[in-house]
DNA sequence: TTGTAAGCGTTATCAG
DNA sequence: CTGATAACGCTTACAA
């Protein structure tokens, strides 16, 4: 058990050298010390078992009598309650974790909720304290600004660096889905399947800019075949939330559209949610409907624990670990420039799509 | 803008005192400075904007020469990836996270993995520093021995307080589930609506302890009520995992038990999956099967969106703030006390169960 | 009850 | 290229 810490004085005394000598040495200040000291002081530091973090509070101290950041290697995730348990979000932080964990980073996650008051008041201390290096934001519009306002407001965070899941927030960077293209990969493939008319859902939890990226997604499918959304791209607001009657609500939609053959979801738990009401009505997927999600983060299995459900998968996992590197990359380079980062999604063919086939 | 922090000095000079006396009323030290200049200084720090956490470094440097503790207001969560998406998880988390913010206390979240290397390596440095104040920990018993051994080896974090979760560990406090109870609750249900063959599905991931202890739970709602569970009391051992195919594994399971009219399920989730295999299959839950499960964190929609699932709740919400109250109050006390809180489940009726009527 | 001196471990400044 | 000095803000030991 190292009883003593082990100080740069300690190492100055072993190699004869000043303190100073040392604390430029260890910093690989060359212009403040040769090369030759550097190598020695290392090798020695090394070999006396100096631990540079043992001493950062002193470092902490004497920083702050210049007003420089320090890194403490812990930044803040922001997300929703209502997230925790999503298996994308689960996917997502495994993502960030992974490269937070390899360079020493700790992951403090925070909620905040607009019912406990102020969000500045709801920051944990150590944001005060300026401990928190950064952070990483995915939270719906009316939390987001509010959040990071307080973020900015916050005298021990003030302007670093923060990046922002999904959407892009000013004077952040940010990793994003490019959402015409999973609109495009959704309706472009059940085109090509000969389907004609698609009935979209668009679900009122999706965030206005996505929801409209995905419907042009969906025209512009229709566009590049030379045929025209207007005539088979048919769209259904909905609901979708714990209460609600899923058989009744399909039954709705459907019948107003007799014409379509095939579905587009604007994800996989609510697109398997309601396939499963619809199996409950007795039509079968695909033989009546051909379906399609969005994130390949829920499976449908049959009876033989085969995953059927037709997806673009949106990579959440590199999403999340794209997310942290931005973050660490600002955090060490302390470039003030603001990257966005754009995921492609992918298509996934399962079976719940199959070629069109005539109604009777 | 608080453009310059306010210290010690700054409100000596204020009170015409030394830093010392200052120091000494603000942490209240009676012996040492009158009460009348306590408050004196108190108000006056107040009025001036004193804020002590601006001054943490300091504090931290100063109190590492006596080799004396400081609360740092952060502490560590450990949990398996596995179990981020687990509805039962997050409830836990948020009844943490509640009590930890009202205190101003971070929450770290850390995962460690065999799979990459020394769990002392995985550790973020914030351990090392000595920055985080305590943990708890949800681990299954293979890497729980290994963790906490890591944690107390860690020079940073040594002896500081630990809380376990659903399983008691030599050292630490802990938060208990009454796994008999929950077990005696299941099926006591099922025996007094007259079921009277019950099949136990005996999950493989749960830990032993707990296991065992539900078992015991249901032969003791037999015996309590005359029955022998030597007869009535049937056990399946299932693996319940993804790729399985359910109804296959279900039909194996029932035509092995024909006398039996109720099913006793290890959790929500397995049990709900079941049941919807079930109907697959063309049973009608509870019109051939009665099934309870347990934690009531899943739930089963009929067609008019209301819950059927029978189960035994767990308060995880409870369980999470109890735990970090636990934790929370051996920070602050510094009583090397190890408290083990037992938390009791409650039936929760719904229409998954009725009473057995005779098979034809 | 109050004040003085010293030090926690580091680094910016400036002189050699 | 190297080193002495002072300071970051606080608290313990001891003296007044």
């Amino acid at each position: 058990m190292a009883r003593k810490n082990v100080t740069q004085r300690d190492i100055a005394e072993k190699c004869g050298l000043s303190v100073i000598a040392v604390s430029y040495a260890l910093r690989g200040d060359r212009s403040n010390v040769s090369q030759a000291t550097i190598d020695r002081v290392r090798r020695e530091a090394r070999r006396m078992g100096y631990d540079p973090s043992r001493s950062h509070a002193a470092r902490r101290l004497r920083y702050q009598r210049t007003d420089t950041e320090i890194v403490n290697q812990l930044v803040a995730l922001f997300f929703p309650f209502g997230e925790m348990h999503q298996p994308y979000w689960a996917y997502m932080f495994e993502g960030m974790q992974g490269v937070l964990a390899a360079q020493g980073f700790g992951a403090l996650t925070c909620n905040v909720d607009v019912a406990r008051g102020p969000f500045r008041e709801q920051l944990p201390v150590l944001f005060r304290r300026g401990e928190v290096d950064g952070a990483i934001v995915f939270a719906t519009e009316q939390y987001r600004d509010e959040l990071i306002t307080a973020l900015r407001e916050e005298s021990g965070f003030r302007s670093r660096p923060i990046v922002t899941l999904m959407e892009p927030f000013e004077g952040c960077s940010s990793v994003l889905v490019d959402d015409v293209a999973v609109g495009n990969l959704q309706a472009g493939h059940l085109l090509d399947l000969g389907h004609r008319h698609l009935l979209a859902f668009r679900s009122e939890r999706y965030n206005a800019p996505a929801v409209r990226d995905r419907i042009e997604g969906y025209s512009l499918a229709f566009r590049e075949r030379g045929l025209d959304p207007e005539a088979g791209l048919h769209i259904w607001p909905w609901i979708w939330d714990r209460g609600i009657d899923l058989q009744e609500a399909a039954q709705q939609a459907l019948q107003g559209h007799p014409a379509v053959t095939a579905l587009l979801c604007p994800n996989d738990a609510m697109g398997i949610d309601l396939g499963r009401a619809l199996s409950g009505l007795g039509y079968r997927v695909p033989r009546d409907y051909s379906m399609v999600g969005v994130d390949d983060t829920d499976v449908w299995l049959d009876r033989n624990g085969q995953n059927i459900w037709t997806t673009v998968r949106l990579p959440m996992r590199d999403i999340g670990s794209r997310a942290a590197s931005l973050l660490l990359d600002r955090i060490a380079g302390g470039r003030p420039t603001y990257t966005s980062e754009i995921i492609s999604p992918s298509l996934v063919v399962r079976q719940s799509t199959r070629p069109v086939r005539p109604r009777c």
